[in-house]
RNA sequence: GGGCGGUUAGCUCAGUUGGUUAGAGCGCUUGCUCGACACGCAAGAGGUCACAAGUUCGAAUCUUGUAUCGCCCACCA
């Protein structure tokens, strides 16, 4: 039954948690429980937030961006999956609790509860934060099946992670090595590659010979580091080190112990920069690493340790010296023996740890890795291979398993990524994530699922990297291997994520999915923009930007919320957040409810005849349809929301619904249509859609709207011509409302024009939205009656349109099209572009060529009837 | 050093294979309380689409170059 006491304006804290109950209660966010003969699976696997705090607005984009293509896809048709989830953010999350036991007065958490008094603290945050997260992606109105709620560090994902984990080592492609990572001191853990930022920084660019004896000037910024140094590298072909190399000197450096320097040649030294040579330290730098294994003759003496301070190796006045203190130390050595030659100011990249926010420290160390090029035992290839294949030619040249990846432009930066890709180093020295798998006892060493029977087996102390468990995402969550689940929704079909973790976590699932399931993690991925404050800042802790969408929706409404930030933006490119745009998707949520209103309060007019007015709007809807459709096809999710709003605000309401008022011509199919938008609008404002339906009463089904039907298109609907024909009458009208503004026609006033040519309804259409009268003939001249004293102003039509300029432009518009049609036609008599040109090129230039020359023919008769 | 993106109305931004007079929201001006909506209605002002050259019958859109802002990666002696 319609409801007629409506509200005057939408109150969303009214609606939105009822409504959400309502749809938890169908069951239907469980594809399992939904109504019809639903055959093809949709997953989409929620990317699982981090349990450190609270979901920022950046949040509320992916879910809608996700919810949008979540109902979107269920109203096609599909059983629609989204597959909620939290992420344990191994490092982040303790990080995070060290940090605020820290500043609650605990001087070393780790020292001061140890493994396990620590990890029940962070256990405690975790559950906490997960429970604040789940609410706030129900406030969002997430579609999500919370039956199948998963977590990275749950029975079910720890599980996985270890056959994986076992699968690899067996396969030879998870090892122990020995090399230079990096070493964050505050956090006491090694950090992935990717796991760093960039800080630009002002320093000192120091120049100096070790010793007075020594040739070779060389150059740092890190002083202290050279106390390690064990060669000197150079250019193969610098003439003026040529005669040094393969040559050693033993340099006495001071307090420090003498170092013995191998000058080695190198083609990567850049002959041009600085001095020439490069001081080269193994233990504490990435690439001198390289030089080393290279060279191995040249040695390595780790000189910093694990804690910061300055190790034996560095020299008894040296060892047990804090890093910066030691700099001090040596710089002011090498000035008092004259061994500096320079020091000057230069800014630099340093590499600081995400989480920890310290300097990173290259050091040497036995961690854990994968091989990303190793061969696999029996598939022949490597898993960088396997992470190239998945996006371009498809997994083994299987064109059903691809990746496509929209907008495309990230594919590149995709590729690029692989090509300089490095071993993986997975273990931390953190205690909160999965521990590896790992046992030992004597000589002996066991991996496996679970603890090997017997006594004294001793695990591994290091956890995994978190990406090592958020890789296995969309398998994990639905119970890999033998899991029905697994059998009907793997690969997912779609999913989303900001540009910001494409290396850090789509990688690592093409990586994982394409290793142990042989296929890759989804379909495809659409990459967004990150969501900036007004000033173009990134939302973070630190700059206190931070805004809570449960505020905004407080005060707005979800679906304002969820429409602002998907409208007027461009896929992959980075938006703002401003709350006017919020409060314009509020006042098109209460337009919408007014909408409704209005026609709740119309007498059902269903056996009328269609008039001029339906018969357009019914074209016009089966045109919006195909194309909102075929924009959610392509995942141009903010221009099917613009489409949207603009027609109905601005075709539906101020056009159809006023032309409705018109009491004549009545309209048939105010419901039917305003139903239709519904639908459409369904996945982008889920609420208000929700309740509107409710509210005017659903015409095929009682079931909710969100598992209504997807509107189809009726192509017999479509009217082109009658749309131009409005278009036109619009033009009248606005130029008959300048003309009384011309002839200053006073508002109660009637202008009376020419009404030839214009059919019935299409007059009383123009009489009333313009207040004019149509008179058949002019009875008037036209100077003398500009004002008349009958309250009346009688014009031609040819006053309201500017004829003239009206016939240039189709003559304009002709000529265009002959110059056009006639190199059309010069083309399609080119046997060369015949027989060359691509069979769908050559038809859609046949295609064209015909739409002109209709269109040419229309014009011409245009012109005819202008004249 | 390599790559990617931006430069369109006062502001914030759309503009998918080249095609009528380049759009929206906000802001601004004017007028409206006429059967839903002032979170509203109507009218209006405002743009050499960063610049230059080229391709084309036709360029915001394609090509090349320049300027400028931003992001990512590498380097970081």
């Amino acid at each position: 039954m319609p409801d007629h006491d409506m509200e005057k304006a939408y109150d969303p804290k009214q609606h939105e948690d009822k409504t959400y109950q309502r749809w938890e209660e169908s069951g239907y966010f469980n594809p399992d429980n939904l109504p019809g003969d639903r055959v093809e699976p949709y997953a989409i696997m929620m990317p699982p937030p981090n349990v450190t705090g609270v979901l920022h607005l950046g949040h509320a984009l992916e879910n809608t961006i996700m919810d949008i293509e979540a109902r979107y896809q269920r109203m096609l048709g599909k059983r629609a999956m989204i597959v909620p989830g939290t992420d344990h953010s191994a490092v982040a999350t303790q990080a995070r609790v060290e940090d605020n036991l820290r500043k609650a007065g605990m001087e070393n958490p780790r020292q001061e509860l140890g493994r396990e008094g620590l990890l029940e603290k962070i256990r405690e945050y975790a559950e906490d934060s997960k429970s604040t997260i789940l609410s706030q992606i129900r406030k969002m109105g997430t579609s999500a099946d919370w039956s199948r709620l998963a977590y990275t560090f749950d029975e079910e994902r720890s599980r996985i992670v270890n056959e994986v984990f076992v699968k690899m080592y067996n396969d030879g492609l998870v090892y122990r090595g020995y090399r230079v990572v990096n070493w964050s001191i505050a956090g006491q853990s090694t950090a992935s590659d990717d796991e760093l930022e960039y800080s630009e920084r002002t320093t000192k660019l120091y120049t100096f010979k070790y010793s007075a004896d020594f040739p070779i000037p060389i150059a740092t910024v890190l002083p202290e580091t050279k106390l390690g140094d064990t060669a000197v590298a150079v250019h193969p072909s610098d003439e003026r080190y040529a005669e040094y190399i393969g040559q050693t000197f033993t340099v006495n450096v001071g307090a420090a112990k003498p170092l013995q320097i191998h000058v080695i040649a190198d083609d990567n030294v850049d002959p041009a920069y600085g001095t020439g040579a490069l001081g080269v330290t193994p233990a504490h730098s990435a690439s001198d690493f390289e030089l080393y294994e290279k060279n191995p003759q040249i040695g390595l003496i780790q000189i910093v340790g694990k804690d910061g301070l300055m190790t034996d190796e560095a020299g008894a006045d040296y060892a047990g010296m804090p890093y910066k203190e030691a700099r001090e130390k040596f710089v002011e050595w090498l000035r008092s023996n004259n061994l500096m030659i320079s020091e000057e100011d230069i800014t630099h990249n340093v590499s600081l740890s995400d989480r920890f926010k310290d300097e990173i420290w290259p050091m040497p160390m036995e961690q854990w890795f994968v091989s990303v090029t190793k061969e696999i035992p029996g598939r022949g290839k490597s898993l960088k291979a396997l992470m190239r294949e998945a996006v371009t030619t498809g997994l083994n040249g299987d064109t059903t398993k691809k990746v496509t990846i929209t907008p495309d432009r990230f594919e590149k930066i995709y590729l690029q990524w692989i090509d300089n890709l490095r071993d993986w180093c997975i273990s931390r020295q953190i205690w909160w994530g999965h521990r590896i798998p790992i046992w030992t006892r004597g000589e002996e060493t066991y991996c496996g699922v679970s603890a090997p029977e017997g006594d004294n087996w001793e695990q591994d102390s290091d956890t995994l990297d978190t990406w090592f468990s958020s890789g296995m995402w969309t398998f994990s969550t639905l119970g890999w291997p033998n899991n029905s689940d697994f059998a009907t929704y793997h690969p997912s079909a779609w999913m989303q994520m900001g540009h910001e973790i494409l290396r850090l976590w789509m990688a690592r699932m093409i990586m994982f999915s394409a290793y142990a399931v042989e296929d890759v993690p989804f379909h495809d991925v659409y990459i967004h923009g990150i969501l900036r404050d007004k000033d173009g800042r990134k939302f973070s802790k630190s700059s206190g930007n931070g805004i809570d969408p449960l505020d905004v929706i407080a005060e707005y409404g979800t679906d304002a919320l969820r429409m602002s930030l998907i409208k007027g933006i461009a896929p992959g490119n980075d938006s703002r957040f401003y709350e006017d745009k919020v409060a314009d998707a509020r006042n098109f949520v209460n337009k919408l409810w007014n909408i409704s209103r209005f026609v709740t309060m119309q007498e059902a007019q269903t056996t009328k005849e269609a008039s001029l007015a339906d018969r357009w709007i019914e074209s016009r809807v089966a045109q919006l349809i195909t194309e909102v459709s075929s924009d959610l096809d392509s995942y141009q999710f903010s221009q099917a929301s613009e489409k949207l709003y603009d027609f109905v605000w601005h075709e539906y309401a101020d056009w159809y619904i006023e032309m409705s008022k018109v009491s004549e011509l009545g309209s048939r199919g105010q419901k039917d249509i305003l139903e239709v938008l519904l639908r459409m609008l369904h996945p982008f404002m889920p609420f208000v859609t929700e309740v509107l339906a409710e509210k005017i009463g659903l015409s095929e089904t009682s079931e909710l709207l969100m598992v209504a039907e997807w509107p189809k298109a009726d192509p017999a609907a479509i009217d082109k011509e009658l749309d131009k024909r409005m278009v036109t009458i619009q033009e009248l009208i606005s130029g008959v409302r300048s003309l009384r503004k011309e002839y200053q026609v006073k508002p109660g006033e009637t202008l009376k024009v020419l009404g030839e040519g214009f059919s019935k309804d299409e007059q009383l259409i123009m009489s009333r939205l313009a207040r004019i009268e149509f008179a058949s003939s002019i009875d008037y001249k036209k100077s003398a009656s500009a004002v008349s004293g009958e309250d009346k102003i009688i014009l031609p039509l040819d006053d309201v349109i500017d004829v003239e300029a009206e016939r240039t432009r189709i003559q304009n518009e002709i000529a265009r099209l002959e110059k056009y049609l006639s190199s059309v036609a010069i083309k399609l008599s080119n046997e060369g572009f015949v027989s060359n040109a691509p069979p769908e090129v050559l038809e859609q230039t046949k295609q064209l060529q015909m739409q002109r020359s209709a269109e040419l023919e229309h014009l011409k008769s245009a012109l005819e009837s202008l004249t």
